[in-house]
DNA sequence: CGATCAAACCTATCATACAGGTTTGCATAT
DNA sequence: ATATGCAAACCTGTATGATAGGTTTGATCG
């Protein structure tokens, strides 16, 4: 029968009441990062709802990243966390909803503009960290796990330097996720040269976006994509 | 001195711990959305916890979506739903974290990307509905809410049409901001003409969808956003 | 064999209690 | 007057037990 949705799920019971005054709290007191919010028992008895309520509510908005609690201080507004998303993305491919080439899709998407944005806005200090990274990966040949994580800062690091706060939220969704296929992608560029290509695409990007040279930025990120979702799928990913 | 954070935020406490167990118990046990997980009692018995904390894990995973509770039933794994994401750009937004204009730049990027794989991979049922509610756009000229509605569904659903279950979830996180902003935008377009124009761009793109014609579509999303952030910029928008 | 209903199970919420971390302000010493 | 240190007040984390009300299940009865 499909019963009418009155508002999205979530509202239902005292605990949704509460989550939707906490936020309400934070969006008509203008609040920013790092403000405190009332007590768990300030809001209980305001809202009239045991602390049990009130502290599922906090937890709920924790678990979303819209507030950041711990031991005995109150709670704070949370600044944006680009790990926010990636326990969801790590879910939808565990069970079997998103696969993984459908994440290089996305990330292809995304990447390819946050290396154009990245080589417009770039700072000196970002410029330098991109470069570090990508030469990390370079001296890491013998370390994968090192390489791995130089390899996964550096995206970030691009998409930090788009400076649209969206893109490493996006692009960290997918942290989870790569960290769990990066190793395929490796080892399956079985020559030495294809292992040393994708190498100096990263140095080449770094400096494309040092340069600010957006098209090649583009380009080189794109061409990286290529060349990942053909390793993945030679090692026979779907 | 920012000691060392040994894994990401969330698994500090009995509470971390068990949604850790959950999550593992959901993933090991190779769960796939709609299978039921034990009760409340059950992990509590079996982590050696109180169900207190039991219940404040279960919400976490609820409010990041990975479980669905509701009253008397067991709780279930989660299908990927694309709401998921929307209170945390909501809040980026209402914090002043995130611009409106990021939002369009982002939404600019993957929106241009669904219109080309919807061109690609949607289904006749699909183009239908997309076509429909271009229509209903049209047919909404002197109700503004019923446009905007039918806005949203359309964008959704060459989201859906693109075949990967990510583009919804990105489109969707929009969802919420877009509802505030749309009459801004819509109002900003003063000449009829202009207005008129917006419509047409919908039902041609739904068109070029229907047509299979991908490079068009990705044109007339690309275009369709060019003017859109004009008029928020027109609007005064930042 | 099918309909009915009660028992068993489960979640939602509340009240209370206590342990341990944090903040604050007062008292004391310099 | 200022700085130090400590204790009280406050806050969160977790546990226990109780009750209300929704859901499932299986035995019973027609």
């Amino acid at each position: 029968m499909q019963a009418e949705v009155p508002q999205a799920k979530g509202n239902t019971g005292l605990v949704g009441g509460a989550i939707s005054a906490i936020t309400a709290h934070i969006r008509d007191g203008e609040l920013s990062p790092g403000d405190k919010l009332p007590s768990e028992s300030v809001f209980a008895r305001d809202l009239a709802v045991s602390r049990t309520v009130v502290r599922e509510a906090f937890r709920s908005l924790a678990a979303m990243r819209l507030i950041e609690v711990s031991t005995g201080k109150r709670a704070t507004v949370a600044k944006l966390d680009h790990t926010a998303i990636s326990p969801l993305i790590e879910h939808g491919v565990s069970t079997e909803q998103i696969s993984i080439l459908q994440v290089y899709d996305v990330r292809r998407t995304i990447e390819t503009r946050t290396a154009t944005l990245a080589a417009l806005h770039r700072t000196g200090a970002q410029s330098r960290e991109i470069a570090a990274l990508a030469e990390t990966m370079q001296n890491s040949f013998l370390d994968p796990a090192a390489m791995m994580e130089a390899d996964i800062g550096f995206h970030l690091a691009i998409a930090r330097a788009a400076k649209n706060p969206i893109y490493p939220l996006i692009v960290g969704a997918f942290e989870g996720v790569t960290r769990q296929t990066w190793p395929v992608g490796w080892k399956s560029r079985s020559s030495e040269s294809e292992q040393h290509h994708m190498l100096d695409i990263h140095s080449d990007l770094a400096s494309a976006i040092a340069a600010g040279n957006p098209e090649q930025a583009a380009e080189l990120m794109a061409l990286h994509f290529d060349a990942s979702v053909r390793a993945l799928l030679a090692a026979g990913i779907s």
